[in-house]
RNA sequence: GGCCGGAUGGCAGAGUGGUGAUGCAGAGGACUGCAAAUCCUCGUACGUCGGUUCAAUUCCGGCUCCGGCCUCCA
């Protein structure tokens, strides 16, 4: 296969070569975990869980990082507003989003490392830095110097001139450049703090990154994903840090990020309301609807998030789920299978068009559901329940997506004893009563399908 | 102010220098006791003004509008 990727630094979509193809390597910056995770930090999570599935049907090994930032100022302001410990907050939002992007269907990286205990890589980076003169100590602060980088700001395409012009905060007084950035900073009594050469402190924002990529995927690894917000200044800064520190052409090969996302046609801001989290969604529409809308837009584009969109996301899932489960029981030809599979592959192999691939399933669900052939029906739905999996989605039986919906209302086997009921009026050419029943059940949300293989009902 | 994206039919959303993706909504029909699901038919869209071209929604330029970023700082 051919992937091709839009590369943030050269703005130009490439084709993807592996610098080992027997292991591909990606990284994307995780959260920071002081909240719940809200909508806007769960496409990131699922667009690049989609390009990591699709990478590891296509190579043999796959090593996906993705950091929990659990050091960091904000983490301290909620410490110090809730009384409660830095420890206790990190733990329980991490735990918050591990739950919330489980639901998303996100696969877990394979490799989830906490900032907090790499502190001695960032260290020694940082030492690195100071030897190389990249980097130099100033009040307690470790500074990264970008007059020591000829191309610093190549990746946002800003030049340290036009930087410094359009600077709107004030210069701190110790740094040599206004455009320095700090590597490590001192810390407070009360504020957590580390050992280091440079006295008591804490890590800047985007050591980190640099340090924990090169652990686990070396110093040279193929994709750095994030969202677009995090160009510049964290993404430049890393490749600063990580450059400077280890030569020229290391780092991340290929740089992917998603569009910003709004809702209802506003930026997310908790002052306009509409600042959703994941876990608020899931309890108003199920986790796969939630990730069809977020694929619902090319990766790259501003995605804006609506009641709408995520309606016609589920009514796209109960089409699928639809027609997976009228399509009955076979053996598919494996060949077959791959070919009917091919558009959904091309489409996703082209820059993670997810909308083309969703247009794709929606060819085979509509030829699925005219097929009079039983193999061609069993070639058909594998072949959609295998997108499906590219995708994160269609992981459920059809029954078991159908009959679940929001919770209150009658319970299964109390549904199941109308239906029943409801047939046996029909049987008895007792029309009013069986559509009596169905109306009593059409009031709770639940929907009937008279077919020939008896009657099915959904929620919602 | 600097830099970077984007503007497609009622809605969402791909894509392409020349046969109007796909889904939802809407209209008609088939099927059904009635429905639902499904299937069939129906839509002459590409912000604006110019340019290039035999041909532009697609390439180039101006304009308008929308969104984002501008260094650890809220």
């Amino acid at each position: 296969m051919t992937l091709a990727v839009y590369n943030t630094m050269s703005r130009a979509k490439e084709t993807f070569v592996p610098l080992d193809p027997g292991h591909v390597r990606m990284y994307v910056c995780g959260p920071t975990v002081y909240d719940r995770a809200h909508i806007g930090n769960a496409r990131p999570v699922v667009v690049f869980d989609t390009l990591y599935r699709l990478l590891k049907r296509t190579y043999p090994r796959v090593t996906y990082a993705r950091n929990i930032t659990d050091v960091d100022d904000k983490i301290n302001a909620r410490a110090a507003q809730s009384g409660r410990s830095i420890r206790d907050i990190t733990e329980e939002t991490a735990a918050w989003y591990h739950q919330d992007m489980d639901a998303l269907n996100a696969l877990r990286p394979d490799v989830e490392p906490r900032a907090t205990e790499h502190i001695g890589e960032m260290i020694a980076l940082i030492s690195a830095l100071i030897d190389k003169g990249h980097a130099y100590a100033a009040e307690g602060h470790v500074l990264f110097s970008v007059a020591s980088m000829a191309d610093y700001g190549a990746l946002s395409r800003r030049s340290r001139d036009e930087m410094i012009a359009g600077a709107r905060v004030e210069v701190a007084p110790y740094k040599k450049d206004p455009g320095d950035f700090v590597l490590w900073k001192p810390s407070t009594p009360d504020q957590p703090g580390w050992d280091s050469p440079w006295g008591r402190g804490r890590p800047g924002w985007h050591i980190e990154c640099s340090a924990m990529s090169g652990k686990y995927l070396g110093e040279s690894f193929d994709v750095h994903g994030g969202g677009q917000d995090l160009v510049f200044p964290h993404h430049e800064n890393e490749i600063a840090q990580s450059t400077c520190a280890h030569g020229p052409g290391t780092f991340a090969r290929y740089w992917m990020h998603n569009g910003y996302l709004m809702v209802e046609g506003e930026k997310m801001s908790k002052s306009l309301g509409n600042f959703f989290t994941v876990h608020d969604l899931l309890a108003k529409a199920p986790g796969e609807a939630i990730r069809l809308t977020l694929l619902s837009t090319h990766y790259h584009q501003p995605l804006n998030w609506t009641d709408d969109g995520l309606t016609q996301a589920k009514q796209a899932l109960d089409r699928f789920y639809s027609a997976l489960e009228r399509a009955g029981e076979g053996t598919a030809d494996a060949a077959a299978v791959e070919a009917e599979l091919r558009p959904v592959l091309a489409a996703l192999e082209d820059d993670l068009n997810t909308p083309a691939a969703i247009a794709a399933m929606h060819d085979i669900a509509g030829r699925l559901n005219k097929s009079a052939d039983a193999a061609e029906r069993a070639v058909l739905k594998s072949a959609l329940s295998q997108a499906g999996g590219l995708l994160g989605i269609l992981a459920q039986t059809p029954e078991s997506w159908r009959r679940a919906g929001a919770a209150g209302g009658p319970g299964d086997a109390e549904i199941d004893a109308m239906v029943a009921a409801r047939n046996a009026a029909r049987a008895a050419r007792d029309f009013a009563e069986a559509d009596r029943l169905r109306q009593a059940l059409a009031d709770a949300g639940v929907t009937l399908e008279d077919g020939p293989a008896g009657t099915r009902w959904r929620r919602g």
